[in-house]
DNA sequence: TTGAAAGCGCTAACAT
DNA sequence: ATGTTAGCGCTTTCAA
């Protein structure tokens, strides 16, 4: 059977086919019988609009972008995706994800960017674009919201957490503890975009110093610069390695985020190391893996930052100018059990 | 700026529309120096074609629509979603999720359905449909993939993984291990959409009588079936009550998925049970939490089953029939450090 | 190998 | 409040 178009629903409720798109959209001038009518031809026909048609011809497309780096599966993606897909969905839109796995994906899509009419607005998750991207960015007609990102810069809104304040908190809570020597741990095995990576080693480095510790009572194990990797615990027995090969043993320890932090604990523990009591470790996200395993970490809230980002979104796309526009959400310490006081601090 | 149509490239290659759609489309029948020349035009003014306009004039939507249960953020639905996605982006389709909070979504979706051109294929996500949902189905004239549904009914394809088999496994394995009394625990709190954990459920008692366990050796611990509440700890307290006033103890548990698992570990490790020692754990999915854990569970790869949902869509689409269209996906046992033989099996 | 022309199904002026 | 009509940007016969 062929598809049943607009024209068999104006023909079946004896009306045009304009009068048909009105009525069935919602608008207003068409009298409640004509609409009832209407809606009574096309329940019958079973009919529904092609999107296609209705782009074509409106110039919305009812769709938007999410620009997400790595994989769709990873804890923050996944929930930042379910908030922006929920604000917009239910207004209708197609919420399309768009991973970037590669450098050249990133490229190939941004020189298709320019002249897109594909999309009503395009939200970018975690990238830290460089000047020539966020120049065709400014340049685009469609609205682009960013999401966590390290700069607003290019972007005509943004919802993001502020990984240095993060950070400091963490550094701080340590600092009270009475840790004298921290260290900071990123993901052992990196994936091709790294950039709230980058924000909290960042934020890590100027914590400290903004706290007070010396430059040699901190340490910084960077990830092995290898992708594809299998992140077995071998990983952090290095890092376990370079913990103790250090020339002061740091005692407080930040970690990227909560799936390294956990298995960091893990191995330090086998190692027979006492978490809390020789060592803290500090997580980042909150995520299931941190409440199962009672690791002391930084929670963050992505499927709120998502419809913070989604509702944003909206607005611009509807011509109007969010009330604010670039937000910052919080984060909080959440305390569990891989914190404590520095066991030199009572002496 | 107004947006660069074909016509545009056609008149700046100085050749027709429809040489610039072939060439560019890399049809055949087209002269080499002519889909340079167009290539370069296209490039030049930075060409894209629109999609809706595509679509409308050929029929083809270009787009897939994944229906999934209650989020996209849960450990299965991201990975499955991600193996869809990996499979059909690569071949230039819009990945589109259309994700299902509650009953009246299914139905929504469903009543729109018989008629939607808006997509090429549509990938069902463990859902157990009635036989309303499943007549319509099959009158679809596009492709209808299933993905860890319960029956293959009304679908032209489908991939899922066998769960009465891997309960069996399990099950196998604790009788092996000489536990005499089993216990099922669902997942406390439920979703609307529970597929797949009736499926593991169903597998278990089929399983449990299969290998011999007589009715009254074997308890199952329902979920408490109100959604929206926090599933906090205080679940699992009430979980350990029931097995501990149980008429026997049961030493052998089986757990829907591994989140719940490793919070009923905690639980029963806090009120002094001595996992393995006394009782057995087995998780299902094989997830981070699992591993980081410690858990013995039931490996499955969502990643790979979406992949070869996606991949049989993709053979539909093209109007050829896969060699294999209904697919049952490998599991298998992992063991780790919840599982060890029954106390009294030495006696 | 290329071009001309007729739609695809809908929306949005503009009339009435 | 409703109808008429001209496209939206592309694909696809059909001719040349």
């Amino acid at each position: 059977m062929a598809r049943t178009t607009i024209s068999n629903v104006a023909e079946e409720a004896g009306v045009s086919v304009s009068t048909v798109s009105r009525a069935l959209r919602g608008l207003d001038k068409v009298n409640p019988d004509t609409r009832k009518r209407v809606e009574a031809a096309a329940e019958r026909l079973n009919f529904s609009f092609s999107k296609s048609a209705s782009s074509l011809a409106s110039g919305k497309t009812m769709k938007v972008a999410v620009l997400l780096p790595n994989e769709i599966s990873s804890w923050f993606n996944s929930h930042a995706f379910e908030g922006i897909y929920e604000v917009l969905s239910k207004q209708g839109y197609d919420v399309i994800p768009n991973v970037m796995w590669e450098q050249r994906d990133l490229d190939r899509f941004f020189k298709a960017l320019p002249n897109n009419q594909n999309v009503d607005a395009v939200i970018v998750v975690s990238f830290d674009l460089d000047d020539d991207k966020k120049r065709i960015l400014s340049e685009l007609t469609v609205p682009v919201i960013g999401l966590n990102n390290p700069s607003d810069e290019g972007f005509d809104a943004s919802a993001r957490i502020d990984d240095f304040a993060a950070m400091r908190s963490a550094v701080r809570l340590l600092h009270s503890l009475g840790h004298r020597n921290l260290a900071y741990i990123e993901q052992p095995v990196t994936s091709p975009f790294t950039c709230s990576a980058e924000a909290r080693v960042n934020g890590f480095r100027a914590a400290v110093r903004e706290v007070g510790y010396r430059d040699e009572d901190v340490l910084v194990i960077p990830s092995v610069k290898r992708s594809g990797v299998p992140g077995g615990q071998e990983e952090y027995s290095g890092i376990a390695a370079q913990l103790l090969s250090a020339p002061v043993r740091p005692t407080g320890i930040c970690v990227e985020h909560d799936g390294c932090a956990a298995a960091l604990v893990k191995e330090l523990r086998r190692l027979g190391w006492d978490i809390p009591g020789e060592v803290s470790v500090i997580g980042f996200d909150d995520s299931d893996i941190a409440d199962i395993t009672g690791l002391t970490t930084i929670h963050q809230d992505p499927v709120e930052t998502g419809r913070q980002a989604a509702m944003r979104a909206l607005s611009l796309m509807r011509g109007e100018c969010p009330e604010t526009p670039y937000g910052v959400m919080p984060t909080s310490m959440v305390l569990r059990d891989t914190t404590g006081p520095a066991a030199e601090s009572e002496a």
